[in-house]
DNA sequence: AGAATTTACCAAAACGTTTTGCGCGAATCG
DNA sequence: CGATTCGCGCAAAACGTTTTGGTAAATTCT
């Protein structure tokens, strides 16, 4: 009683396997009546193809990579949660139905034994200006495919993260709010996010004849780092009356530091930040954020990893982002 | 200049395959002398044995589920985190080493595809007595180790919680506070961690002659049942100073109650939660915890559940769990 | 010294697919 | 009507391991 296998299939069906094969591949012609009756058959065996002899014959691993390059004090935290999990959850999954294994590569250690881990693929995670990462795979021939571009990459396929409609989003929606004085926080990495978001706010701020606030910080500093930098911010611009800050961890940084200035929010000064995770939400008072719909971004990217494997190069138009506002920033 | 396989290392060494393999497993004996030869060889040609191949001729799949019957309220969330994903990140890294692909399972939509997908063995977190999980795995004859015994069933391996040890850590924590009236808040479901935590907590009541006040609530009721239900709990029993809440969510649940209340904490009640996540941390007053080591219990659970399939039969024990005091129990 | 055992290795047969080249009858074409 | 194409199917050769049943030579036993 063990596994039907594609010969007891083809005996049943009294075909060759060879059709059994054809007629599941389709990658030649097969009567449609044998087919569909190969098919039925199969159902009733429960038949599956062997997993380990099809990946033999093809040359494939069945495991795609999922990797950083945050740090894991931002990307992982203590906690090992949020932006980057989020999307492993629903990768994973999407994955599954693929017959595809998704390994969480961990924040490259140097030297690491990567290189010993066979990949049909791999997707990156918001990868930076001249990521390591990135060369890595390129190095090894690994198809890529991106969450968020790969600055100055214009070559690798990616799913957009729609970072400037985001930061438009989020700075019109602080504006309406009543902030006149908006000031915006972004990491040091070069990150398309980080960029895009820059850039939307540079143009906001021509637009609304603002001057420019902006501080970019180590990611690897995280709440605290945030903290005292916001404090120093607001020192040396007390007039700011709007905060956007796109990392969630310097967002709930900067809370902090806000309240130890006695600053109210949203009262005195609004702030919203981009990834709608836990820390958003729990922060007191809750943050405004973005739903970038990174389910459905991740189950994207492995659909784009997965064509791209295959040779097909198939690009998917990223979800549109919506806006959550909270009490950090209404009225 | 493809990847070397095992006869073209076979054929540098001049030996059969046969003994390259040999080799490597350690089946039968080889000379040390070629061994250490071929070691050697195997290394400078960067041979890395084809997994696909080894599959194939082991009927192994070289993938583990890992599975949770917490419903998503609880055990994702909206924001698809917490226990569970921080078990999946330590969990995935390990099976990584062993060249095992991590596979999350999704909670069980019924008469899903679950038989589809081939498994060498499963790892179930927190499951519930007559777990529905528990009887689909077993009967696939999947090797199964779960993480948190399954109640009844200690012919299953698993990797302990020390839940009872958390109760009692948690409660003396309390006590040592100045709580003197402690009440109890559980899940509905018979999990192995509510059963020992409300035996402890009964015993406690005894040895400290304190009557007993306890709850169990629906789990997909997530946070806002544990406000409603923590309301009723305190109306009813307006002389608790202390309350241990199981849950992280209700945790938080419960904590939003007592603010309603105009209950202080931690000055008029002290609260106590046991998993040490996000919602735990970022909580107002943050919550005390117990660091369970999720890292290690998810690493030891890879560890067994591999030498579960590999036939030996391998328990290790878990970490000490240690208290984490904050301000939701400190004076 | 001959028999029995051990040592060190090898050849060949799986494991379950997919792919390639080929055959054969039927349909189509000039 | 002969020649060509097409549709449908098959046999056999990979893919890279591990395992099993061997065989000589070296060692040990009696």
């Amino acid at each position: 009683m063990r596994k039907p296998t594609i010969i007891d299939l083809a005996k049943a069906a009294g075909v060759s396997p060879t059709t059994v094969s054809h007629a599941f591949s389709g990658r030649r012609k097969v009567d449609p009546a044998t087919r569909e009756r190969i098919i039925a058959l199969a159902e009733e065996m429960g038949y599956r193809p062997n997993q380990a002899a099809q990946r033999l014959r093809s040359g494939r691993t069945g495991t795609i990579a999922l990797a950083s390059s945050m740090p894991f004090a931002v990307a992982a935290g203590a906690s090992r949660l949020g932006f980057l999990m989020e999307i492993a959850a629903s990768a994973a999954m999407t994955a599954l139905t693929r017959n595809m294994a998704l390994c969480l590569i961990p924040p490259l250690a140097p030297g690491s034994n990567l290189d010993s881990l066979a990949l049909d693929g791999a997707i990156v995670v918001e990868p930076a200006r001249d990521d390591p990462l990135i060369s890595r795979f390129e190095a090894r021939h690994t198809p890529i495919v991106s969450i968020g571009k790969v600055p100055g990459r214009d070559d690798i396929p990616a799913v957009d993260l729609r970072s400037a409609q985001t930061a438009r989003l989020l700075l019109d929606h602080l504006y309406q709010a009543g902030s006149r004085r908006i000031g915006l926080i972004t990491g040091e990495r070069r990150r398309t996010s980080y960029e895009e978001t820059e850039a939307a706010y540079a143009e906001f701020a021509a637009a609304h004849d603002m001057p420019q606030v902006a501080a970019r910080l180590d990611e690897t500093g995280g709440e605290s780092l945030a903290e005292t930098e916001t404090m120093q911010l607001l020192r040396r611009n007390p007039d700011l009356d709007g905060l956007l800050v796109t990392v969630d961890a310097f967002a709930t940084g900067a809370l902090t530091a806000l309240a130890g200035l006695g600053r109210r929010v949203p009262q005195d000064i609004r702030l919203a930040t981009r990834y709608d995770g836990l820390r958003a939400r729990l922060a007191q008072p809750p943050l405004t954020a973005v739903d970038l719909h990174l389910d459905q971004i991740a189950n994207i990217a492995v659909e784009m990893i997965f064509a791209r494997i295959e040779g097909r190069d198939h690009t998917i138009e990223a979800p549109i982002v919506t806006l959550l506002p909270r009490p950090s920033s209404l009225p």
